[in-house]
DNA sequence: GGCGCTATCTATAAGTA
DNA sequence: TTACTTATAGATAGCGC
């Protein structure tokens, strides 16, 4: 659409390459705002220049949009420039370039948890359910953690006090023995030696296996960073 | 461009809207191609229709497309076509829409822990941290929880061993002191009733508290499918 | 819904300042 | 360079299958 048709390769001289290249890119990011304006779709559009310049169009891109949520996400891991939003200029590197940084984009994430429609399955609700999903999978993790943890606690109290009482048997079946043997029928007079031999018939002392969890090993409820993606 | 000038607004006909949609999406591919091949330059299109299909151009657009890689992962979220990667093709749906399963995107994550310099800290970098550290968040998780229920599993069995003991032990209390009380002498002759009021000095039967969590409600070991992001 | 047609509108290659 | 002009190539709106 020129004064002559041209062929479609790279055009060597620098310099109408250059113009080209600014013109087209112009007529690109045009078209690609009429197209998602014209039929309510949502269509970006991202041109890295040689010098390492991003030209963009993201459509709808408010700080909402989750096209440009996703490439502004890529531009964060890109490089760590910042530029206000600005959507509505003509495009030039200062006002297409659009980073946000992960916290706002959080706050973002966050504010869709107000009204969502279940038929419209865009990226949006899926951003949310994922959220949310995550957010249920954290809160049942830490309930589990919790749980585990007091049962360990209540089973290692319960171990103490059969222990406990177990030692004051032991005591109490010597003592009684030693009583019989010693002939003594005094009842309240229960203190004597205990006699190994007199024990035969009790069961041998408990092996228990060690335990495996220590206090300071027991490891905390998780504490997981929200997925956003 | 057409018989008429239209009006840069949402086309309203539903039917005329889905035309123009097709039209214009493709000349807007068409025209990002060739500013990408003219210009020498990376340009990414993306385009969503309504129905959260993806029509997309990717200069140089090889399979390990950062850019290409986002996008099919938001198609993967979407729905679970699959089709080839088919990069230099004319754009049409069958051949611009690029699907790929969650299992083919996890082979293409994986091919990237071969060679990774730790300079470059792209987009490919972070997928990869992102994947190791999930890995070995779920095995730790795991490998906490089997830890969690062995202890569990260890201290009860502590419990039972112990109340075991201790019921023998306090019927060896109540024959010998049954015994006593009979004035029988007899060191083997051990069988005697047991009197209530013979076992006052012994520690109250030990209140324990409720298990919090019984066999069947034990959670086992933490399934998480793997994030990929 | 998709394809072809074509009059018309737009984008832009070259030319000019 | 950057900007404006202009002739043309290219895109597409409306229409008919």
């Amino acid at each position: 659409m020129g004064r002559r048709k041209i062929e479609m390769k790279r055009i060597e001289d620098k310099s109408s390459r250059q113009v080209t290249f600014s013109k087209r890119r112009s007529g690109l990011i045009k078209k690609a705002r009429e197209l998602s304006i014209l039929c309510d779709v949502d269509v970006a559009v991202l041109v890295f220049s040689h010098r390492g310049r991003l030209y963009e169009f993201v459509s709808g891109a408010s700080s909402s949009s989750s096209l440009s949520q996703i490439l502004r996400r890529y531009q964060d891991s890109t490089d760590g420039k910042a530029s206000n939003v600005d959507d509505e200029t003509e495009d030039s590197p200062s006002t297409c370039i659009q980073v946000q940084t992960c916290g706002e984009l959080v706050k973002t994430v966050e504010r869709y948890a107000e009204g969502s429609g279940i038929e419209n399955l865009s990226l949006e609700d899926f951003m949310q359910l994922e959220k949310q999903l995550n957010d249920a999978l954290v809160q049942t993790r830490n309930r589990k953690a919790q749980l585990m943890l007091e049962s360990v606690a209540t089973l290692r109290e319960k171990e103490k006090m059969l222990t406990q009482e177990n030692d004051q048997l032991k005591d109490e079946v010597a003592k009684v023995k030693g009583n019989l043997n010693r002939g003594n029928r005094t009842d309240l007079e229960l203190n004597g030696v205990m006699e190994e031999g007199a024990l035969i018939q009790c069961p041998e002392p408990v092996r228990t296996l060690p335990l495996l969890i220590e206090e300071g090993e027991c490891p905390e409820p998780v504490k997981t960073l929200p997925l956003l993606w």
